[in-house]
DNA sequence: AAGATTACCTGAAGGC
DNA sequence: TGCCTTCAGGTAATCT
């Protein structure tokens, strides 16, 4: 389940991999994972090299360019790729191809296998490479994100701050895992309500989350369901986590047994101790 | 208008 | 063995 982390790592793999390589070929398995349409994402992007790539929150954007056109402009088309639950990139030579690969790129001979078992990722061309019109209404990253944007996004919501951290308008790049560890680390429960924290907890939330965030890039991400690396390693933040998957079992910090409870529909782990419940 | 719920998919895991 | 149900979770769409 790529958050951040992943999706950071996965970004950095293509560019160190693929940057200036000119795409000559797409094979298309199942075109639904593309949009606005397989023979127009091939047309747009088959011939030109790979440029830069670039993340915002959850999402990467692929700069392509070609070549220069009658009025000596660059020319270019932008790819926006969100991995949602299960989507990877493999880029090993000798990978081989399961009923889960739906798209195969050709880099000047080395192939690119984009794989998702539940076909909920997404690539899709689109105009702008800063902030595309189809991600609008997406929030600052949570890794640039500063403190007084941060106050004034999230400070005033009756919400529980654990669906308001999921929700990638107020601030972009965290999921599930990196919630609950984020909101242990700054000992806030996750059903608090940010308009009843003091400024310094929720000054801290943004500090651990950022921390946390970090801390999962440089170990490669979390492998938890299905999250590989470019050559098929798993990350190995896993083992780092502090309560995500841990319901039931004891708190590292103080040995109380962590909770489980549903905020938003979501599976949240936490230490009734570490975290203690709001007044409500 | 904000908060809550459901749809999209497939595979793993548990119950019987 | 095998059928059924539930769960997993990012986001858009839909409901209250």
């Amino acid at each position: 389940m790529p958050e951040l982390p992943e999706v950071e790592n996965v970004g950095r793999a293509l560019r160190d991999c693929l940057r200036g390589k000119r795409l000559d070929g797409l094979q298309v398995n199942y075109g639904g994972v593309l949009k606005p349409s397989p023979r127009q994402v091939r047309s747009a992007l088959v011939g030109k090299r790979l440029a830069e790539v670039n993340r915002h929150g959850k999402y990467l954007i692929l700069d392509f360019i070609g070549d220069p056109n009658e009025d000596r402009n660059e020319d270019h088309a932008y790819l926006m790729i969100h991995l949602r639950m299960t989507g990877q990139f493999f880029i090993l030579d000798d990978y081989i191809a399961d009923q889960h690969v739906h798209l195969i790129f050709d880099f000047e001979g080395r192939p690119v296998h984009y794989r998702d078992v539940r076909k909920f990722g997404r690539l899709e061309l689109v105009e702008d490479p800063i902030r595309p019109a189809a991600i609008a209404h997406v929030g600052p990253d949570m890794l640039s994100v500063r403190l007084p944007e941060w106050r004034e996004r999230i400070g005033h919501r009756k919400a529980p701050i654990k669906a308001l951290l999921l929700d990638q308008k107020i601030a972009a790049g965290l999921g599930n895992i990196y919630v609950d560890e984020s909101l242990f680390l700054a000992r806030v429960h996750p059903l608090a309500r940010p308009c009843d924290l003091t400024p310094t907890q929720l000054k801290e939330v943004l500090k651990r989350a950022r921390q946390v965030l970090r801390l999962a890039i440089n170990h490669g991400g979390t492998t938890f369901m299905n999250f590989t690396d470019f050559h098929g390693r798993p990350g190995n933040f896993r083992r780092k986590l502090r309560v995500y998957g841990r319901a039931g079992q004891k708190c590292r910090d103080c040995s109380a047994t962590l909770e489980g409870v549903r905020v938003g529909g979501r599976s949240s782990v936490f230490c009734p101790h570490c975290q203690p419940n709001p007044a409500r």
